[in-house]
RNA sequence: CGCGGGGUAGAGCAGUUGGUAGCUCGUCGGGCUCAUAACCCGGAGGUCAUUGGUUCAAGUCCAAUCCCCGCAACCA
């Protein structure tokens, strides 16, 4: 027997730390849709999703929640596999890092590597946060005006021990793998930017265990260290398959991957640490990183820090699975960002799915039932009226597969809509109510209503990797059933004459824009209301997802004196000028009561150099000080601003006051 | 001069190797009545970010400038 052609195919290990949004969602259902495709062309298809769930963020989260880490992940790891449910996700595995035959791999694997001299052992130097007992980097720290990114405290530089990856040493076989391959990593603006950026200036080797905290896999011959982030997580696609273990025989038989499919931020990691981690093993690489756009809200990137983002089962629950899976797989163009609003939600579910296909669908149903009792007539001879229409169905499965060869699901899908508008024109071309009128039109008709019956067959046969249950209805209401629902069906003229249609409700009901609107406006109104005062009450039974953040909680309560320990001083900006290595700060220097000081502070966004001279401004002054850029800043100045960083405005006094005076 | 992407109709986008500026939504007008106030046809609306250059010909190639976005060693 002849063996399929395999299809190896993964989305990104989703970190556990919060519940999935709609950038989630998208992501693992494009891959749906590939796998199904896939499938449905006859390969045998491996598609692979799961979990990443070590590191410190998780051991913290747990640890504020009073749960073990394993309770923790085991509880939102649940949350993911019932939107993968909802979301008629059909994925063959779902990998989990603390999946037993994971870790074992995985120290397998490091253990490889170490004895290779591919991981040596050496010292890590960060910035350390006592409080939030979290390491920086300096980049982040800087980035953060030189204090904590997550609490704002101060940081200091500490040591560690690590072990180290040496990614140096195969930078050259990559970058030669990356000239040789280039259809390696999709799309090809991508190439250019992990050459320009990362490969030709030089990699550095890659820290790649942690003594820090213990939610990780063990170094199983150095009990101190856990293996940090990447050989755990970028291993998953391999292990998943049985690498390293007893029974390796679908690792023999899937790999190497056909495509990874990763979000754009992450297309580094896997086009550079990935293949070389491969390349340290002696085994093959991905032939394809695919890194999708995002769906961009409001022309900003969606967060959970910012607070804006979408959740995918509050909108399948509103609107239907379908009609988020389309909406997800036609709005986000190939390879960049699409926009998500309301509006544009509502206006593809309209226009493509009620109006063009909806309604296409329950006319011509309606029609067969009208005028020939529900059962589909046999065509007679085919006329020039027809001909366009018979053509473009012939044509399309073809055009579907071009697309669908180079991902191009949004494309694909217009393709597929093509055919639906060729049948709203076609029955506006031919007429079917004028022609039902004589008995030589009914004859005429028998052809008009099996060529739309076809082609809504052949529709619904090519939607199958897409969407999940609409097909199912369509064949319901066409009367088809079992091998003329199959790819090897899709040609022209399989419909068969006689078939009962059954009319039945209509299948994206159309939505009254104005309204819906207006009830979207006010769900999101109640959201940030009940999300105010929700706050303050701790519900230990129910894992509070939004009060870990630490961010959106208001800080305990402080003594006066603890207060006092900060000094607060009036300074006046003398002169101000910008960084040049730096895209967001600014270098202040003040007059405080006499003294100068330099600050150098993370305001350029908002303020330019002319601004701020002269004005009068609020000084942290006994602030430790800090090296951002080279320069070193004695303290900070005060500034108002929102959460998602959009708007900021520094704080001065009502009336003019001399500099260097407290304020307390 | 850190790197990358982008600026085309009211909105969202496509424009391959230079050769009549297009698609979807919206808008205006018409047609139709099988259908989910749906469907079909047509109109209006663009100094293609700016400036300069190459060319018989530039949205497209070259140079400079302005603006927006992303990345810069864990947000899909």
């Amino acid at each position: 027997m002849e063996e399929k052609k395999t299809f190896y195919i993964t989305t990104p290990i989703y970190y556990p730390s919060a519940n999935l949004h709609i950038g989630h969602a998208y992501c693992t259902v494009a891959t749906d849709a590939i796998a199904r495709y896939k499938r449905q062309r006859g390969y045998d298809v491996f598609f692979l999703t799961g979990s990443d769930e070590h590191g410190q963020k998780i051991e913290r989260k747990a640890k504020a929640e009073g749960v073990t880490p394993q309770q923790y992940v085991d509880h939102i790891v649940d949350g993911f596999k019932s939107l993968w449910s909802l979301l008629d996700i059909s994925y063959d595995k779902f990998i989990r890092t603390t999946d037993d035959y994971h870790v074992k791999a995985v120290q397998k694997m490091f253990k490889k590597l170490y004895e290779q001299g591919d991981i040596y052992k050496s010292k890590y130097t960060g910035r350390y946060c006592t409080p939030c007992e979290s390491f920086w980097l300096d980049r982040q720290v800087e980035d953060a005006g030189g204090v904590c990114p997550d609490c704002g405290g101060p940081v200091e530089l500490v040591e560690e021990e690590s072990y180290f990856f040496r990614l140096s040493k195969y930078a050259d076989r990559l970058i030669q793998y990356i000239k040789d391959n280039p259809t390696f990593i999709q799309p090809v603006s991508r190439t250019n930017e992990m050459l320009q950026n990362f490969l030709l200036p030089g990699l550095e080797d890659l820290c790649v265990s942690r003594t820090s905290f213990q939610w990780g896999i063990p170094v199983d011959f150095d009990d101190k260290h856990v293996v940090y982030v990447w050989l755990d997580a970028l291993s998953n696609y391999i292990t998943a398959l049985g690498w390293g273990s007893d029974d390796d025989s679908l690792y023999k038989k899937y790999w190497p991957a056909d495509v990874h499919i990763v979000g754009k931020e992450i297309v580094r990691f896997h086009t550079i640490i990935w293949p070389i981690m491969l390349m340290a093993l002696g085994e093959p690489l991905p032939k394809q990183v695919f890194g999708h756009g995002w769906l961009v809200l409001d022309g900003g990137k969606m967060s959970k820090s910012k607070g804006n983002v979408v959740d995918p089962v509050a909108l399948c629950e509103r609107y239907g699975v379908d009609a988020i899976r389309y909406f997800l797989l036609r709005e986000v163009p190939f390879g960049s960002d699409g926009n998500f609003t309301n509006e544009a939600l509502i206006a593809r579910i309209n226009t493509d799915l009620a109006n063009d296909l909806g309604n296409l669908l329950s006319r011509t149903v309606a029609m067969i039932d009208k005028y020939f009792g529900g059962v589909l007539p046999a065509p007679g001879a085919f006329t020039e009226e027809d001909a366009s229409l018979v053509a473009l169905a012939k044509e399309q499965p073809a055009r579907v597969d071009a697309q669908m060869s180079e991902l191009h699901i949004p494309d694909a899908l217009a393709e597929l809509w093509k055919l639906v508008g060729a049948c709203n024109k076609y029955i506006d071309v031919t007429a079917p109510w004028t022609l039902a009128k004589t008995e030589e039109g009914k004859e005429r008709l028998k052809t008009v209503l099996y060529n739309l019956a076809e082609s809504l067959r052949i529709i619904a046969v090519l939607l199958q990797p897409f969407l999940t249950t609409t097909p199912q209805k369509m064949f319901g209401q066409l009367g088809v059933s079992g091998e003329l629902t199959e790819y090897a069906s899709v040609g022209w003229g399989k419909s068969l004459p006689g078939a009962k249609v059954n009319k039945g409700e209509a299948i994206f009901p159309r939505i009254d824009v104005e309204k819906e609107l207006a009830y979207l406006a006010e769900q999101t109104a109640k959201a940030k209301a009940a999300a105010a005062p929700a706050a303050a009450p701790e519900q230990p039974a129910e894992p509070a997802k939004k009060s870990a953040h630490g961010a959106s909680e208001p800080p305990a309560e402080i003594e006066y004196d603890d207060f006092a320990k900060v000094d607060l001083r009036l300074a006046k900006v003398i002169a101000c000028e910008e960084l040049p290595k730096s895209k967001k700060l600014l270098k202040l220097t003040l007059d405080v009561g006499g003294e100068e000081r330099t600050v150098v502070s993370g305001i350029k966004k908002w303020y330019t150099p002319d601004d701020m001279v002269g004005k009068t401004v609020v000084l942290v002054a006994n602030l430790k000080p800090a090296t951002l850029c080279g320069v070193e800043s004695r303290g900070m100045i005060l500034c108002a601003s929102d959460e998602a960083d959009e708007n900021l405005a520094a704080l001065t006094t009502l009336a003019p006051m001399d500099s260097g005076l407290k304020v307390r």
